[in-house]
DNA sequence: CGGACTATTGAATGTGGTCAAGATTGGTGG
DNA sequence: CCACCAATCTTGACCACATTCAATAGTCCG
């Protein structure tokens, strides 16, 4: 765990290898994922303006990150100009995920079934690839707001129907069909 | 309407007064509003790293808005070096408001009644006010990705158990009842 | 006074949630 | 090597909420 969701923000992270979820606690006690954060990304923007962080930074899996205290960051950018251009534009970047993740990721006018073919399509290894990285159906669950049940009930349905074949045990990727994905990431029902 | 899903972005906008709203539109027609652009704001990101609009820009009711096309922004950036620095704060704050909105108004273990109360409590016209701005019930329906049908249901019970008072005809705004609202948004039934 | 759009309300259907019970998996220690 | 335990995943039955379809009011223009 990289920081924590209230915590006073000192620092900025960027994501050399590996992943890392943030996190956002309501007050109910239910998590849900706001943003996967990956290699070249920036989490903590918060502190930029001296805000709180409003979520939670966990690792998934073995991370490599670098940690830039607000000061460290400041120097930095008095010494390269061009630093604070590309950190906006990961920003900006961020921002269309998460809008993305709104329109497509989130309920409304889109069953379960949809929605997780949809992730998994943003999960593929590499583009072009038919491997997708195997996270945890509590995580899914997590991003897509629905219950672990559900997701269970979700990924079993494609493991059955060919669209998923499981991997083998302890690994972190599952092979998959990335033609018939894409079939019901559209709804297709046939 | 500023500008286009898909078009070729130019230039950046930033609002002054007013609202505007960034509708994504799904490949089925479907429609989502995935960020509302209040004054101070910026809209139109994708600009800087050269990407096509991910979304459309439309105003709500009438704005006045600056637009910035990109040689302008750049130009603009050489003479003031603060202005690359309010952007990142924007920017950050944009993000962690689309943040908010995946984990507060999606779906996802909250029925509607609540997710349209703490949407209301996020617009009111100034924090302590009991005025919030109205807006359509197909827009509220956009923004939680439920039906115009639900949106409307849940209003009229607000106004019937007198949590919401409609305004005079034509108005803006509609008075609201925070405490009883809030009490809405924690999912307390009583 | 129409005409178009938005809002409202009603009934039937269906998807996902909840609750509860097993099944796998992975790790620990005897 | 195996027994045991905790955590995660899986599956089933029932129910509630929201969607869908459809029909009826408003409301703002021309």
């Amino acid at each position: 765990m990289l920081y924590h969701q209230g915590a006073r923000s000192d620092a900025l992270y960027t994501v050399r290898e590996g992943a890392i979820k943030l996190v956002r606690h309501g007050a109910d006690g239910s998590a849900r994922i706001v943003r996967i954060v990956k290699p070249g990304d920036l989490a903590g923007l918060e502190v930029l303006s001296g805000r709180e962080y409003d979520a939670s930074a966990i690792a998934i899996g073995p991370v490599r990150v670098c940690r830039l205290p607000l000061a460290t960051l400041d120097r930095l950018r008095t010494i390269d100009s061009g630093l604070g251009q590309r950190m906006l534009e990961k920003a900006g970047d961020a921002l269309a995920e998460a809008q993305l993740w709104l329109a497509e990721l989130t309920a409304g006018s889109a069953p379960a079934r949809v929605r997780v073919a949809r992730l998994l399509l943003r999960l593929k290894t590499k583009p072009g690839s038919t491997e997708v990285f195997r996270l945890a159906s509590s995580d899914i669950a997590a991003i897509l707001g629905i219950t672990v049940e559900t997701a269970s009930r979700v990924i079993a349905a494609f493991k059955r129907s060919g669209v998923l074949t499981p991997p083998a045990a302890g690994s972190y990727v599952m092979t998959a069909d990335s033609d018939r994905l894409m079939q019901e990431a559209e709804g297709r029902t046939d």
